[in-house]
DNA sequence: ATAATAGTGTCTTTCAGACATTATGAT
DNA sequence: ATCATAATGTCTGAAAGACACTATTAT
């Protein structure tokens, strides 16, 4: 065998982030209306092409979000690999999902590029019952992701990414009650995030509610942090 | 945009699982010596170019494990997705890497095809300390997937697929024991594997040893049992 | 003062981990 | 009979979940 490129041994490779943020304890999915064919017209995840002159999948990501998002050093890991001859009409496709959580005030859509039309945020209930289609396998995609949220969040502090940079461990409540549509016990939920030493408490409190809770900040920026158990469904 | 496909769109794509044994309590990969280039005479993973007949990638990856082990219906599962310039010398390359487990007595080499040189089980160990020399960025993969593989044992039932179609919760544990490096105290490991109620224990014995431990089989094929707790390291 | 939310402490349950005791099969 | 391993039961400790009670702030 020659060491040639062979045409039969080429795809079409994208990477698709699924960018989700909570608005009014509701999980929403960044999202742009395609300007293009295939799809045209329908709602789709912000991803597209690798710039080759990225060194590596996860830089080529980190890029992407950059350009849809502004923001550099926000939270994301890569989910899953989809490949097959039905995803795009062109031929076989391959594509790199990745999950990425931010706060949805730390993106400025004033500030990003005209270039093409301004992402926007969707509910994710509306994309997984189906009320709003998607192109190419992006329902599916997003589906997956929340599955993953959801499973993640029972032994991870995963939502945590959804916060501010300051935030109240009332807040970070509601984060895991919207995500796994359940409601956890105030004390057992303080103790476990008080216990895993994985926030730190600041000097400052939250004004406005009744009696003004600290606020906390997460510790460390590197990886997830593991519960020793899971939160019993 | 136009439908036609753009040349900066398309990558070299390629599929490479890791497939791991147990062979006296130590962890194998399976690896073929490759016979062109690039890497050529170099210790490979048994992966390699997606069919395109296949429909989707999870297909094209068991089509490849029944040809590399002759089996179907193994387990296995998606890892990563790599993704650089600097794996291939041709050019801008992805891989996705998938984890499979198998027994080792259940792969028949002799029936193999000829057609290339046959795989081997290598010891894993002599791959991650660098002993034994890899193509591509197979080196890296294989300690991904090893990692992978004691995280999840602290928390899930997959160290099971090791096992025979029969087997002890003896034998399951030194399984455990390989993959995490310590040892499992046996009657709480017991106590973890009865309470889960995923093996069904079969009215046979293992003979040979002192007194007779009752064999098990693995109750469902679908996904990984999360127990309740992590095993403590 | 009242309402609403935060913080603390107690009790129960679950399960890992350690250890002792009993049971059983190979020799 | 002896030995090695399996099975069973008891105790301790960690952490979740439930719940009562106290503390603090806005109104």
């Amino acid at each position: 065998m020659s060491d040639s490129i062979n045409p039969v041994d080429i795809v079409l490779f994208s990477v698709d982030p699924v960018i989700m943020t909570l608005i009014d304890d509701n999980l929403h999915v960044l999202a742009v209306k395609r300007t293009s064919e295939p799809f045209k017209g329908l709602w789709g995840l912000p991803g597209g092409r690798v710039d080759k002159a990225c060194k590596n999948l996860d830089e080529a990501l980190a890029l992407k979000l950059k350009q849809k998002t502004g923001l550099d050093s926000i939270y994301f890991e890569q989910l899953q690999t989809y490949g097959s001859n039905e995803m795009d009409p062109r031929g076989w496709s391959v594509t790199t999902a990745y999950l990425s959580l931010v706060h949805k005030d730390s993106i400025d859509f004033i500030a990003l590029p005209e270039s093409h039309s301004r992402p926007e945020w969707i509910p994710l209930k509306s994309v997984v019952n189906g009320k709003i289609e998607m192109a190419f396998w992006h329902k599916q995609i997003i589906s997956d992701a929340f599955e993953r949220l959801k499973s993640k969040s029972l032994y991870t502090d995963l939502p945590a990414n959804l916060m501010a940079p300051l935030f109240t461990i009332a807040t970070l409540r509601s984060a895991y009650e919207a995500i796994l549509g359940c409601e956890l016990t105030r004390q057992s939920f303080a103790k476990r995030m008080e216990s895993a030493n994985i926030f730190i408490k600041t000097d400052k409190v939250e004004l406005g509610s009744h009696r003004a809770p600290p606020l906390y900040r997460k510790r460390s920026r590197g990886g997830n942090y593991y519960f020793p158990r899971q939160l019993m469904d």
